[in-house]
Parts: structure tokens; sequence; C-alpha cells
DNA sequence: GGATTCATTTGACATATGTCACAAAATCTA
DNA sequence: TAGATTTTGTGACATATGTCAAATGAATCC
């Protein structure tokens, strides 16, 4: 991906980004292409990424004794990592393609770096906590306050579009239920 | 509470703030008293506060048709809000006093003008919002893969003390099950 | 294009946990 | 201290959902 192409992008991204720490995020990013299944980010270990999602998508999972349970799924112009990751912890979660994707990689330790001294990409940084935290506590709301039928229709109507991308097995374990009683929901 | 004294207080929750931010948190907080059952954001409402608990302790909780869920507890020495309160939309929660407390409560809006050319204050509230979104994950984590003895399992190895001030029917709500169900967990 | 693998559906059955009703214990209050 | 109120515990029962097993359907690959 060249220069000014990537350069529009971030810019797209992050319009309250100032025109300095554009070029320091180009300068620790990095043009990342692969194939389904690919692991970003690995359960139990270190990692030193985030990414955007140019196209493509991806499932974020935690796993135990061969059951996972996806946490969040992402698709075009989203930025993802993980909260443990951030932290300069060993992830929790595991942050797998479910397709064919392009991303732009970014180094974290750098981009935290940066965080020190600038204004624009420490607020940066924190919308994008701000707006996963509220996710996950809608995602918690609708555990503890509605059926798993009520909560698969909330996923049709405010994201059909994950239907169409992820398969019956993720998505039941999403809702956090078995993949059989999802498909009695479904018929 | 006398100027110093406070001065000293938050110099303690807040060891990374400038001398200069630390003056203006001073001059946009309040000492607040109050008794059990006393609601600080209620849901559905506006508010403009979060807090800081010098004693005591606070409840936050979703409800849904006469229905309370507990999401979490706070108690001594902990800094307090809702995600949706920060964001300046209507709270999801209500927090409310377990016992009589003392609490030092903040402007939000005040803060978050400091937070726009305060590197000490936009980082302080960021390291807050990261450790209340590595709260909810590690719940949300427990409600997916533990069984309901496994997570009051946790919750007294974790923090044995919610289990002496907080109501068994506040517990079972925060575990995600009926009253009756931890009553024979106990038993 | 047939075979192999993977994803989804369906059926039968077990069970954890919710619900309702009431009893007992603890706590508050006048 | 007695009575009222709130909190916690027990029993009986219903049910949503998990689990296991097998069948069908869809995708993938030489």
């Amino acid at each position: 991906m060249d220069k000014s192409k990537l350069k529009v992008k971030l810019k797209s991204f992050f319009p309250n980004l100032d025109e300095e720490s554009l070029h320091a995020f180009m300068k620790h990013s990095s043009y990342v292409k692969s194939t389904k299944g690919t692991k970003l980010i690995s359960e139990g270990k270190r990692h030193g990424y985030f990414y955007l999602i140019l196209n493509g998508g991806v499932k974020s999972y935690y796993s135990k004794e061969s059951r996972e349970v996806c946490m969040w799924f992402a698709f075009e112009n989203e930025a993802i990592g993980t909260m443990t990751t951030y932290e300069g912890l060993p992830s929790k979660e595991t942050v797998e393609l479910l397709e064919g994707s392009e991303l732009i990689r970014f180094e974290i330790e750098k981009i935290k770096e940066l965080s020190r001294t600038s204004l624009s990409v420490i607020h940066l940084l924190n919308d994008i906590v701000i707006e996963h935290t509220l996710c996950i506590e809608e995602r918690l709301y609708q555990l503890q306050f509605m059926s798993s039928e009520e909560r698969y229709n909330a996923l049709f109507e405010t994201t059909p579009e994950i239907l169409q991308r992820v398969s019956l097995t993720d998505i039941a374990s999403f809702l956090g239920i078995s993949r059989e009683t999802l498909s009695r929901i479904r018929a």
C-alpha cells in the first residue's frame, strides 16, 4: 500500500489526529494481508499490535477446554485489539480472521509512547477504549436481561450483516447458547 | 473537609496528577455525606458527576421490570461513575449507597474540559476507564465459562469482604442467579 | 465430479436453575 | 422488649437449555 493512499485512509479513520501524530502513526504501521483462520493475537501470548481492518473481518474469542466463546466480531473500518494486549499483558483472547483480510497493523508500544506526549493520540486511544467498553456493557446487559431468543433478535436487528458473515456456531457462542439451541430458535 | 486534608487525599488517590491539575480538581469537587439507599446516579437521568469513596460503599445496578441486576460494587478508595454518564448520556445504571458513606464528588464536564488540555488528566481518566473495562471483561468471562457455584467461589476468594457488606439478594443478581439458587449453593 | 470434511438441523433425554409459596431468622423501630 | 419489616432458607415443581447422537445439507478439494 503506497504512502499517500495510507495517509488518506488513516485520515478518514482518525479525523482528529494532528498532522504530526499522523506521520508518527504511519511510521509505526505496516500493511498486512492474510487468509482466513490466521491468528492476529493468540491467547496467552504477548503481542505488540493493534489493527485497523481495511477489508475482511475478525472474531475474538476466549477458549477453555476446547470450548470457544466469541466475544466480538469486527469488519471493515473498525479498530481492533485486546484490552490485555493494550496493557502489555498476555492476551486473554484470541483474535482470528473470519475471511481473507487486509489490515493496517500498529505497534502499540510506539503509539503509547506517542500518547505520553500527544493529547490527540491519547484522546484517540481513549475514544477507542470507551466505544469498546460501551459494547461489552451492552452485551453484559443483554446476557442478564434478555432471553436467548430476544438476544438473537436484537443481533438480527442491529447488525444483520454479522449473520451473513459468521458461522452459526460462532454466533451461538457469542449469544451465550449452544449451537443446537440457536438452530431451534431460528426454526 | 478542609482544603489541606482534601489535597492529601487527592494526592494519594491520583499520584500522577500534576500540581496544577490537582488544584483544578479541588476547585471542581465537593464533599458529600449521605445515608444508605441514597442514589448517586439514577437510571435514565443525566448526571454530571463521578465520585471517590472516602468511606462506605455503593452498588451499581441495571433494572428492568422491577428486577435489579447488580453490575459492580465499590468501597473505600475507589473511583466510581458510569460509562454513559462519562459520555454525557442518560445513565443506564443506578448507583446507590450500600451504607452511610462519605465521598468526594467531581464535576465531569469540568474534568473533561481539563482533559482536553492536560495530559496528566486524560491519562488519569483513561486509567480509570481501563481498569473498569478489565473488570467487566472478567465478569463476562466468568458468566460464560464458570458455573454459578464456581462464580460464587471465585467471588469468595478474590473479594470476601463483599460478602460481608452486600446482601445476598444483591450478590445473587451480581452472579447472574436467583437468590434461592445462591442460598442453595451456600448450604 | 465424487469424496471428504465441515456446518447445520433434528430428536431424545437429563439437569441446572428459575418460580412460587411459605417458613425461619435477623434486623429495625417505636 | 414486642411487633413489624426485611432478609435468608426450604420444598415442590416447571421449564429452558445443555448434551449426546445421528441425519441432512453445504462447502472444499484432489
